[in-house]
DNA sequence: CAAAATCGATTACAGTTGTAAACTAATGTT
DNA sequence: AACATTAGTTTACAACTGTAATCGATTTTG
């Protein structure tokens, strides 16, 4: 944490592709582009080049950084798979009115396969909101996007 | 409901553009185009042109119907906006270890703004998920893309 | 009724994405 | 040293996206 700036948005945008790829890099911290090519031929039954170009273009976004070894890069990222996923998930639910995220978050849940200590974890952070938990969440979507605004909105949500 | 097969999946993919276009429809139902250029001139600073061409667009994709009303259209769906965010979330969801799952919504509970009502439907929602809550929840991601294979992983989550 | 406004459809066009072959330089092999 | 392999780079190209102007038909307005 030398002295930078940390910044927890991811500004980048991915692809679902560059994502693939990204997910190798996470996983093994350290790649050779051979064992990313490996590993997404099997899982997407990509052609060689078409994982360099994914690659490249990670590279040319800042998403993955190069170190030389020999003629060949190894590949790493500063970018944390958890924020990421964040960073996407904040994006997704820039789409949805403040007020259906608390339903949202239950369908959610209600579709995962979760472990003990999962809805522990869970219970333990609900207990936390309950603190700053409100009567009403405020909508802020724009007039014509959302109808909390006509009346007041209860029977929608 | 007459017959037809409810299908959950919603298999259309739609842009971010025409996501704001959907939202208008939602929030009214049966909309004309100048109702919902309305909202995206003040929202998105579109042209007319330009949400023309997302309405069309989305036409063409099933997403919106269309019914004649003089010269013009009035524009409806029939695919709910609550199906389409949880279809859309599942995507993003498919990119992520199951093992992460608990935690990432975890880190999404955190960033809400949560009404009582909406803590109450989480724990209770929590409440049944123990009924079906695992040990350890099964990684079934493809060797490469996550280390939970590499050893028990247990380290990592 | 003529003119203006409006609607949907067509066309435009640059940038992004998915998919991959070809090229060039370096490395490993015989 | 010659040849084969491999890595990264360049080029290709169609489909999808964002952004919008234009066009032809129709409706509203004066």
């Amino acid at each position: 944490m030398r002295g930078e700036i940390m910044n927890t948005e991811v500004d980048s945008k991915i692809t679902d592709s560059e994502w693939e790829v990204m997910r190798v890099v996470w996983a093994q911290d350290n790649v050779t582009s051979k064992e990313i090519r490996k590993v997404l031929e099997q899982k997407k039954n990509w052609k060689p080049a078409t994982t360099k170009t994914f690659i490249g273009r990670l590279v040319k976004k800042g998403m993955l950084h190069t170190e030389t070894e020999g003629n060949k890069y190894v590949y790493s990222t500063n970018i944390t798979e958890n924020e990421f996923i964040k960073s996407t998930l904040n994006e997704t639910f820039d789409n949805i009115c403040n007020k259906d995220v608390g339903k949202t978050i239950v369908d959610l849940i209600s579709k995962s396969t979760l472990s003990f200590q999962d809805i522990d974890r869970l219970e333990k952070v609900l207990e936390m909101k309950k603190k700053d938990a409100v009567e009403e969440v405020p909508c802020t979507c724009v007039p014509g996007q959302c109808n909390c605004k006509d009346d007041n909105c209860s029977s929608k949500h």
